[in-house]
RNA sequence: GCGCCCGUAGCUCAAUUGGAUAGAGCGUUUGGCUACGGACCAGAAGGCUGUGGGUUCAAAUCCUACCGGGCGCGCCA
């Protein structure tokens, strides 16, 4: 199909090069809405018109013939509709010769070889306790994109920035030692701003039974052990969701190996700072943001910023040729503040893309009080519904909406979530395969009896796995995705209510196995890009 | 006050980024297994796309003014 869908646009680039001698840019053509219109339709006709003082329906016509002769064999038929669109219905020779090839290359045939070296950034939420619900949604939505990014052939690192340096982690330490220095029965008087969930307890406990703490209070290194027991929580948390990072970068040790202090410099060279009123300044105005920023406050400490500069250059340096972060709408006032640093380097602020991933709002009929630390806890989401089914839970809606999360829908009515619905097809597909027991599920030889329009169907389908890849890639949306993958479960099931499989002919039953087998082949290629397993029964 | 996101069926959301008759799921409702799994399929009802104006072949989408909701605007992290 990818090979298809490249000639056919290379061959309307010439058309309209030769006949309007016009460079136009991609996309040449789309997926219609709705099937019934085509495999692909174009609008260059109305792009044409504009250019060229002509009727966008003359121009389709010169084009449509131009295009049948070109396209020969390969094209059913060519429509023209309304304004100008230009739609195309492949042929069946085409469509059996993609399926024969699907079956041998299997997911190979979708995939592409970008070879981009990619820093993916997502989750990095404060190491000060265990993760809650809106949490996971970044962590699941990076993951998947991640998976994307590989699939289609680039090198990606997923990296968790840990902010375990300031104020936040002071105060966590501080809520600690509240535990730690409060005699057994009296109350405990947490700081202003501290932690107060179960697990502050749990540390204090912890490390009051640790034998070195009991040794010697004032080198025992307390900051450390609780930052490692919140990392190893948040670590928790990630796995039973099926999320790994490939990278920890610690903030701290960023600033210790004087690598905030050698951006600064860098750009100090670049004659980009400045001093005023005792701190020091980053002239990022000259690079698109409202107002320059401190990067050194008065009291001598370095602003968050001034670490952000650095580990973006930091990433830079290690060669990635494409930086990816996921942020919380909190934090769009901040993207330019970084891209200036960027393009302070001289770099193009594209480099850098900024996926907002929108709140989640969680509809919950009990009080949220049940439980101490105020938040739902992302464990308990996970124990309740499963990593699955959470998994899908945060895809379903595209990355800047509102995601609301029904609680009690998710644990109640887990028949509802629409993850069944595309697994039902997969078991559908295992329990036809094994009534059938055939040892190898197809053969390519029988593909050329498919006719019946349910069979089309599906194999369209199936073939616009590509675009979907596409758009998912270029909008960083794995929810294209699932609604693919919806709609190729519906257009399975209704095969299944329609189409026999297994039946007397021999010839019908091949070419039908052939077709499930491929629908297989992409379900599973789609579920496992969103870390979810395919099951055989359910 | 300034900036960003949002307002679409009773509810939760789509609409390929300005395209074709605004579509799905849940809920309501009518039908369908002596055939590969009924967690499915076929159908019905439900809409002045928050309101008014504008831009063009074409607007839910862009511009503008209101109405209503969410978030952000530190020498915080």
């Amino acid at each position: 199909m990818n090979d298809f869908y490249q000639k056919v646009s290379d061959v309307l680039a010439k058309i309209v090069k030769d006949e309007y001698d016009i460079d136009l840019a991609l996309p040449f053509w789309e997926l219609p809405p709705k099937q019934e219109y085509g495999d692909l339709s174009s609008m260059v006709t109305l792009k044409l018109a504009a250019k060229v003082k002509k009727y966008p329906l003359d121009i389709a016509a010169k084009i449509k013939t131009l295009l049948e002769k070109r396209l020969k064999g390969e094209v059913d038929k060519i429509d023209i509709l309304k304004p100008g669109f230009i739609n195309l219905f492949i042929s069946k020779d085409t469509l059996i010769n993609s399926l024969n090839t699907l079956l041998k290359e299997k997911d190979v045939f979708f995939r592409q070889k970008l070879k981009k070296k990619v820093i993916l950034e997502f989750v990095s939420a404060n190491p000060t306790g265990p993760l809650s619900i809106p949490h996971g949604r970044q962590a699941i939505v990076g993951d998947v994109i991640g998976n994307i990014l590989e699939f289609l052939g680039n090198d990606v690192e997923r990296e968790y920035y840990l902010n375990d340096e300031g104020r936040q982690i002071d105060l966590l330490v501080e809520s600690v030692e509240a535990w730690l220095n409060t005699p057994e029965g009296s109350n405990v008087l947490i700081p202003e701003g501290g932690y107060n969930g179960g697990y502050v307890k749990d540390i204090a406990d912890e490390i009051s039974a640790n034998k070195e703490w009991v040794k010697n209070k004032e080198t025992f290194d307390l900051r450390g052990e609780i930052l490692n027991y919140t990392i190893s929580l948040i670590k928790k948390d990630l796995e039973s969701l099926g999320v790994e990072f490939s990278n920890w970068f610690s903030q701290r040790k960023l600033i210790k190996d004087k690598k905030v202090e050698a951006a600064i410099s860098y750009l100090q060279k670049k004659g980009l700072i400045y001093e005023e009123e005792g701190a020091l300044w980053f002239a990022s105005t000259k690079f698109g943001d409202d107002k320059d920023r401190v990067i050194k406050k008065k009291d001598g400490e370095l602003t968050y910023f001034a670490s952000d500069i650095a580990y973006h250059k930091d990433k830079i340096d290690r060669g990635a040729n494409q930086l990816i972060n996921l942020w919380g709408p909190d934090h769009h006032g901040y993207i330019e503040r970084v891209k200036s640093s960027i393009k302070a380097q001289g770099l193009s602020a594209d480099i850098l893309k900024i996926v907002i991933i929108q709140l989640v709002n969680i509809k919950t009929k009990e009080r949220m009080s049940r439980r101490k630390g105020t938040a739902v806890l992302l464990s308990d989401l996970v124990n309740d519904v499963g990593k699955d089914a959470a998994r899908f839970y945060y895809l379903v809606r595209k990355n800047s909406s509102h995601l609301e999360f029904d609680l009690d829908l998710a644990k109640e009515a887990s028949f509802n979530n629409p993850l069944y619905y595309i697994q039902y097809a997969c078991a559908r597909i295992e329990s036809i395969f094994t009534k059938a027991a055939v040892c190898d599920r197809y053969n390519t030889k029988y593909s050329k009896f498919l006719k019946e329009d349910e069979e089309m169907g599906l194999l369209r389908v199936l073939l616009q796995f590509s675009y979907c890849l596409d758009s998912a890639y270029h909008s960083l949306e794995p929810v294209f995705i699932i609604e693919y993958l919806k709609n190729l479960a519906a257009v399975l099931h209704k095969f299944y209510e329609k189409r026999r499989v297994l039946v007397d002919d021999e010839n019908v039953t091949g070419a039908r196995l052939n077709l499930l087998e491929s629908t297989k082949i992409v379900i599973h290629c789609g579920l496992r890009l969103l870390g979810i397993e395919p099951v055989k029964k359910m």
